[in-house]
DNA sequence: ATGGTGGCTTAGCCA
């Protein structure tokens, strides 16, 4: 089974680039973030013509997250339980075939210490609370999204010069090594243990051409998903394709 | 360098 995740920054500017590649590269499942737009907005008739059945979780104009799959997409579940007051799309979850999967769009948090990063930690409490209580089930489960956190050194271009900086800051760091501790593996580093490579560059002067990204987009496995491993890889290709997504798809295999 | 780029929605926010 494939497993892709890929923020692509509205689904619906990116509507050809996210058709070609899932033509090409024919995931299972596709988890998707960012896709800016509400349910009856959603292009489902070309994932529909491809065979893919969706599951989407939106809002007007930010956030928004989905699941596309070649399977029935069931028990699935909108949000992240643990704030009734945080109206944000950025998790959704359901199982597909014998697997689990979520994707979820972690918020950047904008500036260190602001109100943004107050809740980007948060945020992280709750995955972390939420994703112990899939764990406890023993469920084969993958977590696929941005969570806007760069995990080591070999997870950005320039580690000096980022230090403390949003989505390299300790504290982020931190909160997103207690989703490590829980027993969850990063796909890309359980397979390629010191590779440098980046799911994101940002749009501004020559980021992608100097290859000044950050690796920000990750698949989490809970262990029974991690003893089925093949396979993990970043798309880094679909970043120089015109009008692309400032973050590229992340995918991998599990052994059926 | 308080800029730079992009999307949504329409000038300001969020990334």
């Amino acid at each position: 089974m494939k497993i892709a995740t890929w923020n692509v920054n509205s689904v619906r500017a990116r509507l050809p680039v996210v058709l070609d590649w899932l033509d090409q590269a024919a995931p299972d499942v596709l988890l998707l973030q960012e896709t800016k737009t509400v349910c009856a907005q959603f292009p489902t008739l070309p994932f529909a013509e491809r065979g893919y059945q969706l599951a989407t979780f939106g809002e007007p104009a930010l956030n928004g997250v989905a699941i596309v799959a070649k399977h029935p997409i069931e028990d699935r579940r909108d949000g992240l339980p643990g704030d009734t007051e945080d109206r944000e799309a950025r998790y959704i979850e359901a199982t597909v075939g014998d697997v689990r999967v979520a994707s979820v769009y972690v918020p950047n948090g904008t500036t260190i210490g602001s109100d943004r990063f107050a809740y980007k930690l948060a945020f992280f409490d709750r995955l972390r609370d939420h994703a112990q209580d899939l764990l406890e089930q023993d469920a084969t489960l993958v977590i696929g999204g941005d969570y806007n956190v760069a995990p080591t050194p070999e997870d950005v271009y320039d580690a000096a010069a980022l230090e403390g900086t949003i989505c390299y800051h300790p504290d982020e760091r931190a909160k997103y090594r207690t989703l490590l501790n829980l027993g969850l593996y990063d796909g890309f580093r359980t397979t390629q243990p010191r590779t440098h490579a980046y799911s994101w560059w940002h749009y501004q002067g020559r980021s992608f051409e100097l290859d000044h990204g950050m690796r920000i987009d990750h698949l989490l496995l809970s262990p029974y998903a991690v003893d089925r491993l093949d396979t993990c890889a970043i798309d880094d290709q679909v970043r120089a394709v015109k009008q692309p997504s400032d973050h590229v798809p992340v995918w991998c295999t599990l052994i059926d």
